[in-house]
Order: structure tokens, then sequence, then C-alpha cells
RNA sequence: GGCAGAGUAGCUCAGGUGGUUAGAGCGACGGACUCAUAACCCGUAGGUCGGCGGUUCGAAUCCGCCCUCUGCUACCA
């Protein structure tokens, strides 16, 4: 039986269209899924929404429409986004499904039942663009006569009765979770915050609302609905069958590797364990936050008008490109930055000049001189056995990498080949060679061809489609494309006839304003 | 205020259990080649490794202080 593997995108709130930085999550969870199933894993990989809360209410209201017609539209434009992007993912979960419904009253059943759940009330002036309660002292009252806190959000005193989380019974027990498994979060920056935060001292957690009732139900107490965190949460094992736990699917996937973003660390690294070991269930394998992503430096926002939608990009410059960009420049863990000239250096260095011309010479010289049969190599000289065990030396260095979710390690390294290999390629100048010795031209194609399969297979996960292209070029069966052959067991097999070339990795040309 | 991280070539960053000429990519400049997507290959960048002081035969790498930036957190009011 295969190793499983489950991957979960945090789950998006549609009260607003896509925006990059959901993309970018997706594209980087569709990336390790990807690397994982062809590395012959079993993989389950979640995205979705997380259509409940009061935020979702009020955009409905101030559009005019109903809560669920504002998550059915948006949550339509989530699902078209997966899809521009390519996204493998094998369900898309959405909180208001009757599935999630059940599996958040089960594990309040569960918490509760594990004595963690109490009703008390809560009082205190609360901002709801914060979603946050602030002591008197952080608020001010300004010349307009109303209170503010200290996001400079008004706030307004709300005294309601609510259903509380044990959470501080779980601070040693979530140390200790820190303790046994440093591998349970990442990137270390952020666990060290966290940490502190734990060892700072737990307050107990308000886990549901009475001012408005788009949400689950209490189970018991329908007056209340489940505050955000439970509900939200909860998706990563409804989406494996909770609580069936002892069902095929849950057995098989939980736990997970969560990927999310910074902001919500907290989240996910205490209040989640805390709820799953309150109900019983396992914590997540692991937790990783990823960075923001910063246009030309700038926070995007509606005001400075620096907001590029996840199509205008893939449009622009294709998806390939767009996918490899944010992967390859950005530290996974890191903010980073992004720019039409960043963009446009990147594809046009990496993957039109470096990888897509070296294809393209290469395979056009078998076309040209060897009417499209790939020649089989002569004798091997050192040269060719560098390359060749360079190329064969990048699984074990991807893998490592993206266990850590390092995905820009993995694509360093394939690029480091790929750059070794035009040197290679320099350096044996097959067009030189050609005229005097036609098996060295040959071994040298051929070589170059087998350095050139083994990256193909290696950036399925990040470029699919280039990928796919240029294995095809290569005549490599689409059934042996997965890790299983990469190295040096499974070499290209000479004498057949390769498609004629085409380009891969067309260059970006700016278009000259026409003036 | 506390805690944590960061400050290295024009830009983005590696590195750093202390030890020959401090690295990569991009950009720029020069050269070579002409198979190829005006691509590839070779060479050049003379950077106080944030500042000051200390430890040491020797520090970018260890210690102390300071400055700047970022994150988390607290508090005053």
């Amino acid at each position: 039986m295969k190793p499983t593997f489950f991957i979960t995108t945090a789950i998006s709130y549609p009260n607003g269209a896509p925006h990059i930085g959901h993309a970018y999550e997706a594209m980087a969870t569709d990336t390790i899924a990807r690397f994982m199933r062809l590395d012959g894993h079993d993989v389950h990989f979640l995205t979705g929404t997380d259509e409940h809360g009061i935020k979702m209410l009020q955009t409905a209201r101030k559009e005019g429409i109903s809560p669920r017609e504002l998550a059915d539209r948006n949550t339509a434009l989530f699902q078209e986004m997966a899809r521009l992007l390519g996204l493998s993912n094998d369900d898309f979960i959405r909180t208001t499904e009757a599935r999630h419904k059940k599996a958040s009253q089960a594990i309040w059943e569960a918490m509760k039942a594990n004595g963690d759940i109490y009703l008390d009330s809560y009082a205190g002036w609360y901002s709801v663009r914060d979603e946050a309660f602030y002591q008197e002292g952080e608020t001010e009252v300004r010349a307009d006569g109303v209170r503010y806190g200290p996001q400079g959000t008004p706030v307004e005193w709300v005294e309601e009765e609510s259903y509380f989380f044990r959470l501080s019974a779980y601070q040693d027990k979530l140390l200790a979770l820190y303790e046994d498994n440093p591998d349970f979060m990442g990137p270390d920056e952020r666990r060290n915050e966290v940490l502190s935060f734990v060892r700072s001292g737990l307050k107990d957690l308000s886990i549901s609302r009475t001012t408005f009732d788009w949400g689950i139900p209490v189970p018991g107490d329908e007056r209340h609905v489940m505050y955000v965190w439970v509900d939200a949460l909860t998706n990563y094992i409804t989406a494996v069958g909770y609580p069936d736990v002892s069902g095929e699917t849950f057995t098989k996937y939980w736990p997970a590797v969560h990927i999310i973003g910074k902001d919500i660390v907290r989240f996910h690294t205490v209040y989640w364990p805390a709820f799953l070991m309150s109900a019983g269930v396992a914590v997540p394998k692991r937790v990783y936050a990823h960075g923001f992503l910063f246009n030309r430096g700038e926070k995007m926002s509606k005001s400075v008008g620096n907001v590029v939608g996840p199509k205008e990009l893939v449009d622009t410059y294709g998806l390939d490109p767009v996918r490899y960009f944010f992967l390859r420049e950005v530290p996974f863990g890191s903010d980073g930055n992004y720019s039409h000239e960043a963009i446009i250096a990147r594809m046009n260095a990496d993957l039109a000049n470096d990888l897509g011309n070296l294809a393209q010479r290469s395979l056009s010289m078998i076309a040209k001189n060897l009417g499209g049969v790939l020649p089989k190599a002569g004798d091997i000289s050192d040269s060719d056995r560098e390359i060749m065990a360079a190329a064969d030396a990048l699984l074990p260095v991807c893998r490592e990498a993206i266990g850590r979710q390092q995905i820009h390690q993995a694509l360093n390294a394939i690029w480091a080949v790929v750059a070794d290999a035009n040197r290679y390629f320099a350096a044996e100048a097959p067009w030189a060679v050609r005229k005097t010795d036609e098996v060295r031209f040959g071994t040298i194609l051929y070589v170059t061809a087998e350095v050139l399969r083994q990256v193909g297979i290696l950036i399925q996960p990040v470029m699919p489609g280039s990928a796919a292209k240029l294995l095809d070029l290569l005549g490599v069966p689409v059934e042996e494309r997965g890790f299983d052959r990469l190295g040096p067991n499974h070499r290209l097999v000479a004498g057949g006839t390769l498609p004629p070339p085409v380009g891969i990795f067309p260059r970006f040309v700016e278009e000259k304003p026409a003036d």
C-alpha cells in the first residue's frame, strides 16, 4: 500500500474575490501535493471556503442579497481560481455544507463531553470590523463622540452570553506537544512567537455568538452559533469524514499538513490542536506558515491601486511562468515581492534562456541532423557521467526540501543542474563535433536529452503543463513520468523518433507602446 | 518596555561549529561562439560582511554596547 499524505490550504473567506495571496498559497500547496503524488504517495489535497460569520452577513446586507447568495457567488470565484491555477485538489470544502455542520457539531459535543465547554458571558468593547474585544483602556472617545479601538475602528459595548472553551487547561499539553514535536510548526521564527505566547498564559476562548445566526448552531442551544474558529478549523477533519474516525478516509489521511498564511498561525498551532486534544482526535502533523506578497514593496490595497488579480497575472504571463515565479522567487515562509520586471526577469532568464533554449537547441539538432531519432550513447566520458550524476542526485535533495516545504530550494537545486547542463553543452560543442565524430555527437545529445528528461520529471509539480510538453518532446511515455523513473535505472531509450521540437517557454517580449 | 529575527557586491539573497584571495543569481561592462528562443559559454564587479569596543595568533563568523528594520507581546496613558 502506498504511503498517504494529506495536505490542506487554509479555507478562504469569500466575502470578496480571490487575490494573489489566495493564489499563492494554493499554488504552493498544489505543488507539494503534486510532488508527493509523483513520489509515490496516496495524496489527499483539500482546499475550500469558510462561508460563515458576521462579515459575510454584513457584506451580503450591503449588497442587498442573502449571505447564502453571497457565499454561492463568491465561492464560485474561488473554484474558478482553482481551475485557473490548475489545482489538483481532491476536494473543495464549503463550511455551509451538511457534512460540515455534522462534523462541527460532533467536535463540539466531543469537547463538551470532555468538560471543556461551559456557558458564561462576555462583556466588553467590541469592534465588529476587527472582530475583537478590547479593554476599556485601549479605546478612546474621539471628537466625533464615537469610541474607537486601538486599530482605529469603532467599538461598541457588547455584553453577551457565550460558550467558552477551556483553553487555559491546555497550556502544558500544548507546550509538551511543541517540545516533543519540533517539526509541529514552521518556519522557526513562528515557533518562537507561539511558544512565548503560550508560555505567557492562555485564557479561555469564547466560541459562540448569539448576535447573529449565520453559522452552525450550537447543539442543544440553538440561540448560539459557533464562533468562527471552531467552525472554520474543523473543515480539515470534515473533509476526511469526521466524526467517522474509524472510516476509511479518516484513518487513511488524518493527520494533515496545513499550509497557512502567517497571520493565522496562532489559530492553527494553539487553538486547533487544543480543540483536537479535547475531542480526542490526533493533532496535525505539521503547520507551515508562508509569508505575504507585496507588489513593489507595497502591501496590496485598493486605495493604492496596486491590486493585481490572479487572473490578470495568468493572462499576462501564462500559468506556468506565474507558478514558477512565485515559488522560485519567494523563499517559502518569507514575505516576498513581485513586479512586472521581476516576473519577466525570471521567466526569460530561467525558463526561456536556460531551460527552454537548452531543450530547443538540443532537440532541434536531433531533428535536423538525425532525422528526429534519439541517438544512442557511445562511450561515456567523464563530463557525461558528471552531468548525469548531477541530475541523478536531484531527487533526494528535492525530497528533503519539499519535506520542509522549501519549494524554492528544490527549484534552486534543479536550476543549478540546468545551468550545469548548459555549460556541459557549450563545452562539448556538439555543433562542431558533428563534423568530425558522429558517435560522440550522438552521445552528447543523448546525455543532454537524458538530463532534460529528469529535469522535466522533476518540474512537473511546479509547471505541470510545460513539463508535460517537454516530456512529450523527449518521447517519454505518460506512464513513465513518476519519480520512480528518476535516476540511472530508467534512462531514455534510444532509437525512438521524437516529435518535431516546439518552443516550451517563450520569451516575454515587452510590447512597445504604440505611440 | 520585553522577547525573537534581520542588517553581506547596484538589486535579491547564500554563507558563517572563528583560519588561505567573502560567494550565487540578476543587472552592467568586456570577450568568445554561432547549434539555439539576439539565447548559451568565458571573464570583469575592487563590497569598512549596520556602527563602536572586546576576546583571540587570527572574526563577517564568539562576547558587550549602540543604531536601523521586521514580527510577536506587554504596559503606560
